[in-house]
DNA sequence: TGACATTAGTACCATAGCGTTACTAATTCG
DNA sequence: CGAATTAGTAACGCTATGGTACTAATGTCA
């Protein structure tokens, strides 16, 4: 199951949502969203059935959670799940990949100095899928959203990568087309 | 106010959202889909103050709302709501947008057959921008979304326009790169 | 010590997409 | 019949993209 909790009145869903991921983690979430709300109808009239379920991320260098029951799984290596978290788990992976071009996620989860390839990276696993060094640098210099600092990392191997910061700077939005994503099926 | 109603123990989350839309148009919304859940903890612990909110569309030649007490506002024009609500419109009108490219909304807003100036119009109410002619013809083209059939509808003024009807086929998902959106600020 | 593997970073190039402008086509209005 | 109006396309230049290849700088290992 997925970690949870009912709802103290005296919270609001977001910091509800929050103590019960740091419950379950130890650390506070770099990021957290509402996924959406999730409910059927198959109980008693009287019995309310329904979860506002959340996602969060935090860096692969988090501790591992301790005192409960709870434990890590890949997205890609899941155990059998009750159908509604099942369901949960897919949107809220669908949510987070949609959220990577619009919310600084990626940073988040990062020091606060990195590499190009660390950042890169982190995209990768989120969108599940490589992406072209040459293209993500040029998009990612043509949007203004790290800094060069003058300190370099050596790795185990090979040259040394130079470290950026996060420090967007203010742009004009960019006003594309119609895109037409939508897939036959 | 919003329409709204409280939820009924024996039907699922969407079901109750369509009928109570159904009951607030007279029609069934054409495309209708989850904003999320809102909810504040002003309220005492023994009251739930939760509202699960959705969003429909439907064709701009929808009956007038009749019955009861509802109307019809425009998005540029609306009148002073309670916060909660203007939330749900704003977040709503953001999930629209954002959903136009992925699910077709555009064409269940339209008769069996239209013609792509009548698809453009939806598509600039919807994003609140004009668009290319060229270059929405471009990617409608290239997306295999519609066909043409051998109609053609005479306006009022001008050149006759091609009638087509919403044929999707099949295609793969277009891989394209990291796009950065974020903004500073 | 020198060849090789490894990682970082850049340059070049062919192609595809985009928006602007301009043009043709077909109809109604006066 | 000419002007206005709407539909649809062509041409062109600019930008973005992704592939390949290249250089740079380090560690590994014979």
């Amino acid at each position: 199951m997925l970690p949870w909790d009912g709802a103290r009145g005296e919270e609001s869903l977001e910091n509800a949502a929050d103590r019960i991921a740091r419950d379950a983690l130890g650390v506070a979430p770099a990021w957290l969203e509402q996924v959406g709300a999730f409910g059927n109808a198959r109980r008693h009239p009287a019995e309310t059935d329904l979860s506002i379920a959340y996602v969060g991320l935090v860096p692969v260098d988090a501790p591992e959670p301790g005192g409960g029951e709870e434990a890590w799984f890949a997205l890609s290596d899941l155990p059998v799940l009750p159908p509604r978290h099942k369901q949960v788990i897919d949107a809220a992976f669908e949510l987070t990949r949609s959220r990577l071009d619009y919310v600084p996620i990626a940073f988040r989860l990062l020091p606060p100095t990195f590499t190009l390839s660390d950042l890169q990276s982190i995209y990768e696993i989120i969108l599940g899928r490589r992406l072209h060094k040459a293209s993500f640098r040029r998009a990612l210099h043509a949007a203004w959203l790290v800094e060069p600092t003058d300190e370099w990392r050596t790795e185990q191997r090979g040259r040394p990568a130079q470290l950026f910061r996060f420090a967007p700077r203010r742009r004009r939005a960019n006003r594309r087309g119609v895109r037409f994503e939508l897939l036959a099926g």
